[in-house]
Order: C-alpha cells, then structure tokens, then sequence
DNA sequence: AGTGCATAGTGAAATTTTTAACAATCACCG
DNA sequence: CGGTGATTGTTAAAAATTTCACTATGCACT
C-alpha cells in the first residue's frame, strides 16, 4: 500500500519528470496506448529502475505485468507537478529572446499564461507583441499584484536582471526563472530558476576535448 | 604535490565551472583582484568544498592564505574546459528563437562563432540576419565539413529536431546542443546537450506548488 | 628569520542518488 | 479458476557527490 511520503524529491526527478511528460505526449499524438519502465526508459535516456522510482515518490500509477496507460500517467506526473491548472506569468525584457517567448505558443500550451511584458527602453513601451501591450517596468510591482501573477520571467540584459528581480518580488512574484546569465539574490520564499544555454555550449566543448585527449577522433 | 588526475568528472561539476567563470567575470569588471572560495561560494551558491574540490580535478590555482586571482582563475578554468580557443559553430531553424541566437553577440564573446545558418523554408533560404546568409539544410553536412564545424546548434520545431541531427552528424559534427523539446539520438562520439526551458518553469511551478502544501504562504 | 593568521588543498565521513534485485500482483489463457 | 508470463513497486546495495575536518602553505608583520 502507497502511503502519501513527505520525503524530499531530488530535484535532477522533477526534471526527468518533465522528460517523461514530453514523450509520453509525443507518444498520445502517436496513438500509443501503453507503455513500459523500460521502454520509457530507454526513450529517455535513462534506468528504469529510474523511472519507477521517480513516479514512486508521488504514487502508484501502473499496473503490473502490463505498464503505464500514457494518458494516465502524463495526467498523473502532471498533476504531481502541479501543472494541472494555469499559472499566470509575466515577462521582463522584451528583446530579442523576450519576444521569441512571446510569439510562441509553447508557453500557453502548457498552461503558462503570459498576461503582460514589460521594458524600461520608452521606444518598446507601447509597441504590441502577440497580442500584449508592452508595459513600462515601473507599473510591474502593481500589475503583478492585481493580475494575480505567480511567475516572473526575466529576459533582460544581465546587468539589469537583479533589478528586474527586485521589481518581481516588490510585485509579490513566487517563482523567477532567469534567462540572463546572472546569479539574482531573492527571499527564500521565492523560488529562482536559471536557464543557462552557455552552460551547455561549455559542456559540448568540454565533452568534444576530453574525447579528443582521450584519443577518441 | 598535484598530478594530473583522470578521474571523471562529474556533470555537476562541470555546470557549476561555468557559473564561477561567469561570477569571476563580474568581478573583474568591478576591479576585484583576489576571491576567496568562501566569497566566492556565496555568491554562486554552492559549498566552499565544493569549489575547492571542483578546481581540484584540475590543478592547484590559489594561494593558500590568500585566495585565487580572479583573472587567473578564469583563465585557468577556461583552460580546463577547453574554452580557450575559437569553437566553429552552425545553427539549424531560423525561427524566432534561431534569429535572437544569431542576433545575440553572448556566443561570439565566449568563443563560440556562428560560421552559417540553415533552414529549409524556401522563403528564408537566402536572408541575411547578422552578416549571415540563411542556407537550404540540405547544403549543411557538405559545409560543415568544408569549414571545419565541430558543434551544431539545433533550434527547429521538435518534431524536426531528429532530421536536423541526422545532418549535423552526417556533417561530420562532434557535439549538439538542441533547443527543441525532444529527444534525439546520435552516436557515441556525438556529445548532446539539451536545453530545455520548460523543464525549469515546470521546476518553478512545483516548488511553488510544494511550498503552497507546506503552507509556506 | 620567526610567528601568527588566513585560506587552499585533500582524505575521510556523510549524504544523496542511482542501480540492481526481487517479491507482489495483474492480465491472460487454457 | 489456477497457472504463467510480464512488469510494477519496493527494499537493499552500490555508486556518486557533497560536506566536513584537518593539514599544509604562503603572506605579512615583527
Ligand atoms: N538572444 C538570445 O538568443 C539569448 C539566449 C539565451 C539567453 N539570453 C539572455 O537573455 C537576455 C536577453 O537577451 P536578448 O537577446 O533578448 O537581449 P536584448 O538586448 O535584445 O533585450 C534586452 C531587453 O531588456 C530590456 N531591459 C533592460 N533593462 C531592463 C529593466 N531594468 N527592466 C525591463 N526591461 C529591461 C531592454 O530594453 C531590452 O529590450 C540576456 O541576458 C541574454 O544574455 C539571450
Ligand atoms: N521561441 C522561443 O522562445 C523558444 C524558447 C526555447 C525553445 N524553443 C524551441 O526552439 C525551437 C524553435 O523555436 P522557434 O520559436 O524559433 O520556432 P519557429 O517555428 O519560429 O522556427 C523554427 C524554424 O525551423 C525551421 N525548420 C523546420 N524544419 C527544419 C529542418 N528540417 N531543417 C532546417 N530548418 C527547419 C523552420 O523553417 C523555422 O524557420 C522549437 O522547438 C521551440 O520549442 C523556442
């Protein structure tokens, strides 16, 4: 019998978690029905022992002998995450990257709702991008609160993405995911997350020079 | 007395090098001079150990009484990483985010040149976007070859992520790192990266969603 | 030169995370 | 309706990673 645990989930879980949760919906659009630990597993580059265990921590959500039912369990790991509602998010800095997040879809598919932007340069305040009037980061603290917005995303030059920050928890912002190649000192009670692409051009350079000292090309 | 070690290096390792070369960056354009590893732990987050251990991997380059020169501490990671030289770099999908990557000056800076771009919508084959004439995909395994191209950068749709890989190795590349939200396969020589947004906000979402049933709001 | 002080480098301990192994259980079949 | 095969959930072992505690060493000051 299941118990509800209260230990503490590894975070590297929730992301695998997230793996999961993609291919099991590039699974569903494939009509696939079932599917097992293993070969799960193998889709997402993991032990399926791994995959067991992860799901383990939220509860049980396969049948034994036969697998997982891939709509159950992307609803299952969905609602572990708790992604099985909308939050509502706000975007700092609408560059170049802000308005790539903007012009996609991905972001709403997946219920994260981008209700205003916000730029601090007066020739971007105004200007309408997929359907949002670029705001003037000074009304940010206000907007936040009265919209209800739990999420803030920081696209701003790096030297700018603390202040950025500040104004998000002046607006009473829970969770900042961070783009800008910055490290933002926040309360405990706001969650901060950074998006780092760099950090992986530097792994795949390091990885191809290793190989190469190793002898492996 | 340190010799060159061959231990693996873990991962973790590896992602937390680049955030001390991004903070020791900051430092030196402040004046800063000198760093302790408890300084510098704080600012990045991480356990004064756990820097010292991670520069062991590689060498001794701090004073001990003193600290590390900050501007030889990151040459001397950089240098570990393989980052001190030039890397050839090609981008496949010049969508929304393909064009922010291309526009951004952020990969030139760390060494990181973007040789060519290529798509295969014939209405953008032929487009210059910073200095960069836009390439029908089917021309990359030939280019990259010609330019001597190590690491590919795949920001298509994710249902293309694969085709765009399948050229990228066909070209002869060593390392991928891949926006779309899919999985790819790839020989063992290939070293891939993935970056994924998504799974961050998930992680956001959650430790809010954590913190909500521990009643920290 | 010697002393004190600060801080790096390092081996061992603690902790966390992953993997392996296996008992429990479900569907299916005769 | 019990046996069979498959695959989960779970416990135990192994591996990896992080943190601690201590030693070694360089610098500044006397
Ligand atoms: N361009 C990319 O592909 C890419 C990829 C990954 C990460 N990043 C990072 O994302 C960040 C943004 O990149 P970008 O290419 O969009 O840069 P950008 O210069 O095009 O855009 C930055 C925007 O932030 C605005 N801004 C500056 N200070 C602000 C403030 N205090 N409040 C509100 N808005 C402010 C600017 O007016 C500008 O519109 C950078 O930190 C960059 O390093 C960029
Ligand atoms: N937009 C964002 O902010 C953002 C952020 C993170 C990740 N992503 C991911 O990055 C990818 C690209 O996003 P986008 O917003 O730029 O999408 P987009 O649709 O604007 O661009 C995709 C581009 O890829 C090209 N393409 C398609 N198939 C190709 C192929 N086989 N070879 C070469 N080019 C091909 C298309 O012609 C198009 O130009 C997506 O997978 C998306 O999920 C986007």
């Amino acid at each position: 019998m299941h118990y509800l645990k209260f230990e503490r989930i590894p975070r590297a879980t929730i992301s695998r978690l997230a793996v999961y949760v993609q291919e099991l919906e590039v699974m569903e659009q494939q009509g696939l029905k079932v599917i097992s630990s293993e070969k799960l597993a193998h889709l997402c580059g993991v032990n399926p022992s791994q995959i067991r265990k992860d799901l383990a921590y939220f509860g049980e959500f396969g049948v034994r002998g036969v697998g997982y039912y891939v709509h159950e369990l992307r609803g299952a790991i969905r609602q572990s995450l708790g992604l099985d509602r909308n939050w509502n998010v706000v975007l700092v800095g609408v560059g170049n990257l802000g308005r790539a997040l903007l012009r996609h879809n991905m972001l709403r598919k997946r219920g994260f709702v981008i209700v205003a932007a916000f730029d601090c340069d007066p020739f971007k305040i105004g200007e309408e991008i997929a359907g949002l009037e670029v705001n003037c980061s000074s009304k940010l603290p206000e907007s936040t609160q009265e919209m209800n917005v739990e999420i803030g995303v920081i696209t701003t030059p790096p030297e700018r993405a603390q202040r950025a920050a500040n104004y998000l928890i002046e607006g009473g912002i829970k969770g900042i995911v961070n783009f800008a190649p910055a490290r933002i000192t926040a309360p405990d009670y706001v969650s901060v997350e950074y998006v780092d692409f760099i950090h992986h051009m530097f792994s795949v350079a390091f990885n191809i020079t290793q190989k190469q000292i190793k002898g492996l090309f």
